[in-house]
DNA sequence: TATGAATGAGCGTTCATTCAT
DNA sequence: AATGAATGAACGCTCATTCAT
């Protein structure tokens, strides 16, 4: 019942919704201060009480938007007991589909954060810890399902990382050309062989260069 | 046959490949015409009369960038008859395995083009063009070893699909934590598990959405 | 006899200090008012309440500070009956020489009241009219050790502004360069040619446009 | 003849001078880069071509205009073979006198890089040099007065600080208050009192705390 | 063709000042 | 009286583009 109640969580979160919409509408670079300050409903001023620069306004998005990520493939993985490894996967591919509008407006963000952090170690580093956070989630995730036979028993990272990627890439490939996927579809379908691949007595054999003879 | 050889192109070139080093090291933003200009050997002005803005040059770095890559996997895809579905694909994995240089010198480029397609039309229009050329190159080869009974019929384009967005995306984790894999074995062992999941009895089903009966 | 007694003169001098305080250190551009308010104890606020705008306050300050001057002048200037011009002026350069620390503090918000004089007509007014002050009362003095008989019969406001420009000239020397001299050796040795100077037949002469007839 | 003559320097000056007349007139901190650029006939971007910040421009001027100074005071001291100290101190102060209207200009500058000296070590490392060189030419032509019997022996070091700090002293209460005196009659005043001082068997005495016994 | 000096619109950031509480 | 969040005009600097030579 203070006189004034503090403001300031409330006008950073302000400001890092206005910015997500600017930069995904706009990019880093052709987003001004002024776009951002007028999205969030502030002055150009009001920006600087509350981030330092710019620079620090994407650095917390990427941080914002990378938490929120996590905890959203965290809480589908961890979601419901006594499903199957395919319920599951197609439970996140499910739920990617049905948010397709965040993904469109997220996925220019995150690519412009891919481009930077090609070059500048900083970002490249904030974004290695998220992709690690992502692969350990997914990793556990795998080896409970070899423990548990329901697949044949692979490195289970290495299967991580390659739904990761699919995942990825599947995003990159529809934002680009949404017209040439139906996205669940697709994802369920990739799924499905990944799943396929990893039942069949093919990929029992160790993942080491396999030069068997006979 | 003028007595001055058409240099034109030449300089074109000239400027490309400069422009690519300078964008690669430096980012589409950071990347000043002073910089190509002297990269290039040639003076600022120069560059104006080869390219009408900085904005045509990204735009000729966008085409040439891609053809290359095109001609590239085609060249691999095409190569060699008698090879089986297995043996092409773990091809292009060594090929793209053996010039990881030139990736993460191309990585940031293309990531890039990703960033600006999300927004720009025609910049998207340009990398849909390249992606469906790219696409139907795949399709066309898993096609082949659909009816020549290497693979389960299953539905080629997806399949193509899939592949592109894997490798997209395992560049793309590759290139923000070149430690978290070792590229080839990552690649080899995604590869065998798509394969081993488009040969399994799993995947001859059809990807429509599943129906089951009982 | 008000319950709450005015407090408005307490916090105009405590914004005075803290201005001084600030300006010396930063100067009039660098300071800020959050640093003015700060070292005041007061919010940014406040300062407004009591002073119009920084300008205000610097104008507060010229007031304050030379004000300050003066009445130090004139107490050593009268302090002490019977002594000799030679001792009064010993005396001054000694009660600077004994605050040096004030003087290094206060140096430089002088000079950039000079600075500032220069070009606004207002501020040179102000300290036009102190500098007269300060020359009445040097004349003043001066006239009266002619009148003694202590010095020659010289123009007594043309010594006046001789040792006043000596002063000021001084104290930027030192300012600039403390080590390059003693500052009360160096006062005291320019105040005794100085007197040397004002008993010497030379001085007589009349300090008109000398047309001397031979 | 070559087809573009260096404008180099010419640039550099011209945005000095240009730079000189705003500054004197605005003082560092009301002076835009664009008055400057606007005073010198360029655009603002060209000031950045020849000078890499404002900072930079302020201490080129600070360079030229106490190089500047220096120079006409050793051309004044060095002048003429046979003229006495006399002669020669007030030449210098008649060759100020003449050029009024320079030092109306110079002197706000002057005072501001007095006022920035007082607390940034670079500015006041620029300055004591610049004091040293000056009274180092002073320094020795008193001592050459001495030697040659002009004047009493005495510190010749003081006797050059004295002058300065009389000089600057009076620069200042002249431009605060031009009506308060005329200006070659009071520098030429100064000076004969203190050759009075000079040439007074008081002056003789050691400057050393003068602890006689009698 | 080629140069590079010159341009000037544009943006991130600062900070004196205001005003709702 | 006092606060401090909010404002927005202002400015230094950058850099893509132009053009006289």
């Amino acid at each position: 019942m203070s006189p004034r109640p503090d403001v300031s969580e409330e006008r950073k979160n302000q400001i890092i919704e206005a910015a997500m919409t600017v930069f995904s509408r706009q990019g880093f670079h052709e987003a001004r201060m002024d776009d951002i300050a007028q999205e969030a409903g502030l002055s150009k001023g009001a920006l600087y009480l509350y981030y330092k620069s710019k620079d620090a306004i994407i650095a917390a998005i990427l941080k914002y938007f990378f938490a929120l990520e996590l905890r959203k493939t965290r809480a589908i993985l961890e979601a419901g007991s006594g499903l199957s490894i395919d319920e599951r996967l197609l439970n996140i591919n499910h739920f990617f589909a049905a948010d397709l509008k965040w993904l469109s407006m997220a996925a220019p963000v995150m690519f412009e954060f891919y481009a930077v952090a090609a070059r500048q170690k900083a970002v490249r580093q904030s974004l290695k810890e998220y992709f690690k956070e992502y692969r350990d989630q997914l990793t556990t995730f795998i080896q409970r399902s070899i423990d548990s036979g329901e697949i044949c028993p692979v490195d289970a990272e290495q299967v991580a990382i390659m739904i990761s990627a699919l995942y990825e890439g599947l995003v990159l490939l529809w934002v680009i050309d949404p017209q040439s996927m139906q996205w669940e579809e697709m994802g369920a379908a990739s799924i499905r062989i990944v799943l396929a691949g990893l039942r069949s007595s093919e990929a029992a054999r160790p993942v080491l260069p396999a030069d068997d003879p006979s």
